[in-house]
Formats: structure tokens, C-alpha cells, sequence
DNA sequence: ACAAAAGTGTTAAGAATACACCCATGT
DNA sequence: ACATGGGTGTATTCTTAACACTTTTGT
């Protein structure tokens, strides 16, 4: 390495997910400056020397649309992108990161950057590439949950077989069977039933499940 | 953005494998320069501002190994690390790729670094964090040789079955029967039956297949 | 004729799919 | 009593896994 080495500009750009009305949305903010300007995009912005870009992810989310990452029940980093210019002083290096959770209320006020959650079939016109990023992310997720206990992160700690299947639905895109979905879901070891239901309605209350563990787990292959 | 903004350091790191004597191995160079001065490591170096990391990729292989990217018959990228201090100067952060071909040669001179292709059963100690890197690697290759064709990085244009069983075994590190993966690899239609064969040694001549493509294709998963 | 690798099919077990009715509750 | 969502089992198809002998060639 020489004295003149420049390193290239170095940004974040998160994804985050959480269920809305059984939907999946993804956190968006409108941006206030050029280039893009007034448009949606995914919450981005420079990675500083001296942090780590999980660091910078942190920082850029608590300012652009006020939400803390300790929030974050899953972060996973995504890909780095760097063929887009996205800085008109020239080439930019974006580490992403996909972050999952439920409960998610972001800060509109004057110091964030509008930030909303769209539901995935309704998303805006996006800036940069940033409907690839999405697309990528959402490959991940729906890849993830399938041999994972990842929807953990979208569910409260105890919940229904229905909610839960739900949440699957939402993510994958397509119903599933009733029946299958509680057998494969039981074959799998990660959830264990509580001695709680769930009662809400003019029908039999539920039973209310918890996952044997927050932290990532590896399980058999579930649901094409 | 303000003005005093100070990109951190940004690195690439390649894992090149290739079989060698029908073993998985991994391309290394051996450090001329502290840290870890005359130790082991993957092929690594700076990024600039004005190349993308696959561009300073190509640089540091050909200026530390005397390989030529265009060789690589499959690159993707890895991973970004950004928690090693690599450098004494403070933080990096270090893209990673993964590259797989045949015939790879390194060049061994006084302009390039010791590069040696080590079998992963014999790998020495390595800098940095680069155990984990390779560990990484090969954790991706082998999920990925189970549901595309990217085996065929390995072999030759045409090829008989046992050899590219050989190849699966190599990258899985475990055998395979010889009438299921015949049948799973057929199933897959990946591959297409040439018109000729491979004769050598006293015994049937082997047919010789070939990919339909070598370009990245998906396909059922294959092969626990 | 023998040695050496190529090639080929069947059976059994397990996994995935399709599918319909009874249960517990509130009104 | 009825409306609502919760809960459960079986039969069929498909997939996976285990396993051994015949074929073609060179010497």
C-alpha cells in the first residue's frame, strides 16, 4: 500500500421488515436532498471510519427515522453492492443489512426523514437500486424462514398456531395447508405449546405457542 | 454528509479453490509484510476509491498470485467483514469472494507472493480471520454445488459421471452411492450425454457428458 | 481368463400432499 | 341454535436410501 490510497465512499442501506395487518411491509423514508430528492428510498447513509457498518446501520436508523436497533429482534447483513454511483463524487461501496421485528413505530418528526412502512404490494417508485435491495432481501427472508426459527422476530413471545401460520403466509406469498403446516411446524422442534390460550371471539380459544429459542436456530426444511 | 467525513478502509480477500489430485483446495500467498509477516493468507489488498472490489479483486490476484480473473470460471461474493482490526492504522472492512476454476496455475516469482494451492485437509495456520473466511467459503460452495451447476467450475467441457461424482464428493467431504447420483444428476437435467467416450486403462470406456450451460443455473436440490 | 472401472433397477421407508369433520366458545 | 375459528387423521403419491450384478475393455 502506497501514501496516496483513497478509499472509496462507504454507505449502509437496511431493510427492515414487520408484519402490518398480516401484510409484510418494509420501512421506507422520503429523502430531503438530491440526488433522488422527495423520493422513497431504504434509510442509508455514509459508514465512517472508526465504526462498524452494524454500527453505522444503528446510528442512520435512530436519525433518519428514529427507530433503536436494540428494537431489532434479527439483523442479518445482506450483500455489498458496489456498481451503482450513487454519489456524484463517484464510486460508493453499500453494505446491506436486512432487519426483522414487530411492533415497529417509527418517528415522523422535523429530525427523521418521514419514515413509513409500505406493504410490499404497494411499494412506491424507489430510489437508486434500492428495488433490487428489496427484492434480494426478500428472497433471504422467505429463504430463511424455511429452514430457520427467523419468524420469531415477527411474532410476540407467545402466540396461536393461526397467527403463526399467518406470518408465514404473509412472508411466502402463498396460503398453506392447515394441517400439514402444524405437523411440519411440530416436526420441527422449535415451538413448544404453553399452558395458555388465547381467547378472542365467538369460537374455541387457542392455544398459545412460544419458541424454544430467540437466538437463530437451524431446523429441517419447511414449506416450498 | 459533512465535510470532515473519512471513509474507513476497504479490502478485498478471495477465496480461489480448485481440485487438485481429486482434493478441494484453496489458493494462498504467504505475507511478505507485517502483520503476520511470512505466514499464510488468502489473497487480499486495498480497494481504491474509482474500482469496484471486484475490479481491486482481479488487481490483487494478478499483482499477489500472477492469476488472471478472466480464469475463474465462477465468482461470487462471499461476505463483508468488518470487525477485524487488520490493519494497524484502525478499522477495515474487507469484502470477500469466492472464485472456483480448473488448470489454475499460480505464478511463482519475485513479484508474487509464495501463491500455493493448499488441500483444505492440510491448511496451515492463517492470518487474521481468514480461517473463518475459508470455513465461510466452503460452507457456500458446498450448499450451492447441492441446488445449481456450479460444479461445473471444476471440471472439463466434457467429463464422465465418476468424475464428476469425484468432484461432489470432494467439495461434500463425504461418498455418495454411485446409482442414486446417477439418477439424482440425470433428474436434475443439468447435464447432456456427448456422443463419445473416455478410454483409459483396461476397462469400459466411459460416456462423456457435458453442461448444458455454464452459466449459473438453478436446480431441485441434490445431494445431502 | 482376469482385472478394473462403467453401467444399470428394484424394493422399502419416509416425506409430502390432498382432503373434511368435530370442538369450544359467545351471542 | 348458530356462527366462528380451533383442532385433528388418513390415504395416496412422490422422494429418498439401500443394495449387487453384468458389461466392456486391455493385458
Amino acid at each position: 500500500m502506497n501514501d496516496t490510497y483513497e478509499p472509496p465512499v462507504l454507505t449502509v442501506d437496511s431493510v427492515i421488515f414487520q408484519l402490518l395487518d398480516n401484510k409484510l411491509a418494509v420501512l421506507l423514508i422520503q429523502r430531503t436532498n438530491e440526488p433522488f430528492k422527495d423520493q422513497w428510498a431504504l434509510p442509508g447513509g455514509y459508514s465512517a471510519a472508526g465504526e462498524t457498518t452494524r454500527e453505522a446501520m444503528a446510528r442512520v436508523l435512530s436519525a433518519k427515522a428514529g427507530l433503536q436497533v436494540k428494537d431489532l429482534r434479527f439483523i442479518e447483513q445482506l450483500y455489498t453492492f458496489d456498481t451503482v454511483a450513487r454519489d456524484p463524487r463517484g464510486h460508493a461501496v453499500s453494505v446491506t443489512y436486512m432487519g426483522l421485528s414487530i411492533n415497529l413505530k417509527p418517528l415522523v418528526s422535523e429530525n427523521t426523514q418521514k419514515p413509513t412502512f409500505f406493504s410490499l404490494d404497494k411499494l412506491p417508485e424507489l430510489a437508486y437500486d434500492h428495488a433490487d435491495i428489496v427484492h434480494y432481501a426478500l428472497e433471504r427472508l422467505r429463504s430463511k424462514i424455511t429452514y430457520t426459527n427467523a419468524v420469531h422476530a415477527f411474532l410476540p413471545t407467545s402466540f396461536t398456531l393461526t397467527q403463526l401460520q399467518v406470518a408465514y403466509e404473509a412472508i411466502l406469498g402463498h396460503s398453506l395447508d392447515k394441517r400439514n403446516f402444524r405437523k411440519k411446524i411440530g416436526a420441527t422442534g422449535l415451538i413448544k405449546p404453553t399452558e395458555k390460550y388465547y381467547q378472542e371471539g365467538a369460537h374455541r380459544p387457542a392455544r398459545l405457542y412460544r419458541f424454544k429459542n430467540q437466538t437463530p436456530q437451524e431446523s429441517v426444511p419447511i414449506f416450498g
